[in-house]
Order: C-alpha cells, then structure tokens, then sequence
DNA sequence: AAGTGGTCTAGACCACCGG
DNA sequence: CGGTGGTCTAGACCACTTA
C-alpha cells in the first residue's frame, strides 16, 4: 500500500487541507479524462483495473467512479463497463435543453444559421468565457424551429482559440446537435451549465425572426456552458416562445 | 442474519422484482419519516443504532442513509449525527425560491397577503393535487416585495383536508415562510417541487398589483411540491418581475 | 463461462464534535 | 474522552451482459 505512487500521500500531518483517498483518485480520473484518455462514448477500464492501477482497492475507485457518475460525467452501465458522457447518444442530445412542449409530443426540430462572425470579445463575454478583451470570439446565430414552427432564437459566443478551424462554412454544414459537434470536431465536452432566466419584451429583430409581434413576451436564457476545470467554453442567451412549450424545472 | 425481521426476505427466486437491501432499508427509513417518527430538525439514531434495529451492517444502512441525504430530506453533520430535513434554519429557508439579485446582494423579503379563500378546487387544480372535483381547496394570495418593492405575485392552492384549522386569520398572522409554517402548524413536510416556466405579459389585475403596465413581460412560475411519496400538496403560480432579478438554473 | 458493475459484510481506523 | 459520521480494506457473493 506504500509503493512509489503517485496517489496515497499520507496526508496526515501536513500543510495541505484533509483529501480522502477516493477524492484523489477522483482528481486522477478527472485528469485522464480532460487530458482525453478515454474518450467520449468510450469505456473506462473496469474497477479492478483501476484499483490496481491506482494501488487501492475496488471500494475506494468505486466511490470516486460514484461522484462523477452523480455528476454525469460518466455512465455505469451493468455487466457492460463504465462509459464517458456524450452528448452523441440519441437518449441524451439536448440534455441541456429544458424547453418542452405543453402537451408530452415529442416535436421534430430543424436548426437553421442566420449569422455566424469571427469578433473581438465584447466585454460581457469576455468576462464570462474568462478571456482577455483582445481576444476572438466565434459569434453563432441561429433559428431553431419546433414542429416547423420558429421557437427559439439563439445568440452563441465560443471563444476562437479553443474552437480552431471553425468557419463559417463548417457551421452551416453541420448537421449534428451543437455539443456533439463540439465533441468530436473540437474536443470540446459540455459537462455543466449555468442559466439564468428573465421574460423580456421582443424587439424589432427578435419578432421578425421568431414571427411573432413586437413587445411580445418571451422567455430570455443566459447560458455558460463548462468543460473540465470549470473552464467556461460556451455563452449562449436564448429567446424562447413559451405559448405552446414551457421551460421545465425540478427543485429538490 | 436471519432472524425474523421485517427485512431481507431473501428477494431470490420470487415473483417480486429484485430489491436489493438498502432500498428495502430506506423504504423503511422514509415509512418512519412520513409517520413522523422523528420529525424535522430532529437527529435520526446513529448508523450502529440502525444497523442493530435492522440487523444489517453499517455499511447497508450508510447507503440507504446516502440516498435520503443526496435526495435532501437528510443531512449529515460529521461527528455529530444525522438530521432530518427541515425549511425551518436560517441557511435553507427559501430553499425551493430560484429568483435571485442580478448584483449579488441579499435583498429584505416582506410577505403581504392580500387574499385568502375556501374554495371548490378548480378542475386544473384538483388534477394537479389529485383530488376529486368537489374537494375543497384554499386559495392563498401574497405580494412578495425585496427591498420593499412587490417583486413575486403568488396565487397559491392548498387540500384543505390535509391543512385542518387553515383559517384566514391564521394566514395574516403567520409570520413564518410557508414552507417552514406547513411544518410546524400542519406538519407538512415540502420534499421535492416541479415548475414550468413561461414568459407571460401582465393582465390587469397584475399589473395593479406588481405595480408594472399592463402587457409587461413577467416570469410566469407554475409549481406542484410534493411531500412523502411523491404526494401533491401545493399548487402555485408564482408572477416574477425580472428586470433586477433572474430565475438562475443549474444544469448538469 | 467469463467479465463487468452492484451488494453486503466485518472490522479497523480517521476526522470532527461536544462535554 | 466517547460518540458520531467518514474512509478504507479484503473478500464473498449476486445480477447483468456478451459470447
């Protein structure tokens, strides 16, 4: 339990904070999969496989495996492995998407790109994507369409150096689910998000594109998408039509 | 291991599906939670204590015990015990209210009511609650203000066979939150709460009452909260001015 | 049948809290 | 100091998947 390892610092009497054992394993895992070890969609090597790796025993990889898949970072799946997320699976593309419609039906949905620039970051984004204003930001806009009803106007910053070769004929021909794309064109990993929700008044711009009347009332969502690190990758404010669909929440 | 206990009937080989242990544990943890076996800010007894009242080991106990804490109706304190859930502390009063600041300081809350009533439920509002049509529900309605400026509009439906004695004076006099007075008054426990989110333009009546023009756009917020075993006992419909403040969302 | 995750146990020890 | 939750281990066995 003592070889040359990397893990298992005997943190007893020593300056840095208390970290459980499992914690660390846990840093490791997060490691190897930010540095792309394991793939998205990928296995993971089996529990026993890591304890041996990491010189611990099954219970202690298993609580780390636990946390990050309490996170959704991985998935357990029985008798088959442990997998890394992906936003690549039928079951979970738009899992960031809350907006449903009133009644269960399940609408068909078409995205359409009316824009798509290379800026200096404003300074607003700059902020919240943790750039210097100098910076490039890929600025995105697009129409998403419910049932082939107009439904929701989107506004998207990336910053350019992450997302390097991404023109705007790459983004109009592509076909796949924005965070799919980002993970098998860009390696890029959508983990978390915060959002933060008002109801505004359409302008001019947003009614024409949404077809609805001026000052009608629609739902405005400000979104920072994160990858490993907390490293913000992703602003996106969104307009949503809320007479036929409703954002969905669960508290706890 | 297999004296005659309420527990562990061996679920191999039966027409019932599997169970494993722990579930059947905390099953059994929250048939003592809803009977009000230890009610809300009290210490639960200790992991050994429950292992020997259940005759499994810590470890199963600790499980079933994870899951109600990860499900917030239990809170662990290291080194002192565990406690049952309450929306009665300083620290998670509040706790299901996503409307926050856009700066981030603490605004001062005041409750007004202005409207309180025993009603036949609404047809849409006894579905939601599960009641029959001709069951009686009460209608409570309240300006919310932060830094005395009315912010929320609440209009709120309550059983009225679960909140027996529920009289309008005792709402006026009331100077808990609701959720902490559902507790202690009624012993009502809030567990877990749904919402649907739209952006709606101010009515009348609204409009007077939040102190905005007509056809402002507001946060329409429809809640059902739930007690033990997912049973309804709210309905709410929250109206949120959102010019100074935001509905902020996790997503994972 | 072999390999994976999932459960359960018994026991040792650690970190935190309070008297 | 004793009691609580928290960590870690080693080992046995179960349930699920694939071949």
């Amino acid at each position: 339990m003592s070889e040359s390892n990397s893990v298992n610092v005997t943190n007893s009497e020593r300056g840095t904070a208390y970290s459980p054992l499992y914690q660390q394993i846990k840093a490791l895992l997060l490691k190897s999969l930010d540095q792309g070890e394991w793939k998205p969609g990928e296995a993971i090597p089996s529990e026993l496989d890591l304890a041996a790796r990491f010189q611990v025993s099954q219970g202690t990889v298993r609580k780390a495996i636990d946390e990050l898949a309490a996170e959704n970072l991985l998935i357990r799946r029985q008798g088959k492995g442990t997998f890394v997320s992906t936003h690549n699976e039928a079951k979970v593309r738009y899992r960031f998407l809350r907006l449903t419609p009133d009644d269960g039906h399940q609408p068909t949905t078409r995205s359409e790109i009316i824009g798509c620039y290379r800026v200096k970051a404003p300074a607003k984004i700059a902020a919240l994507l943790a750039l210097r204003p100098v910076d490039t930001v890929i600025n995105i806009q697009r129409v998403l369409s419910f049932d082939d009803k107009p439904t929701i106007l989107d506004n998207i910053w990336l910053p350019a150096q992450v997302f390097k070769g991404m023109t705007t004929e790459a983004v109009m021909q592509n076909r796949e689910p924005l965070y799919a794309w980002f993970e098998g064109q860009f390696g890029v990993s959508m983990l978390r998000a915060d959002e933060s929700i008002r109801a505004v008044a359409a302008t001019e711009e947003s009614a024409q594109r949404l077809q609805v009347s001026v000052g009608s009332p629609l739902l405005q969502v400000e979104r920072v998408a994160y990858t490993y690190g907390e490293r913000p990758m992703e602003v996106r404010q969104g307009l949503y039509i809320t007479s036929h669909f409703h954002y969905r929440n669960s508290l706890n």
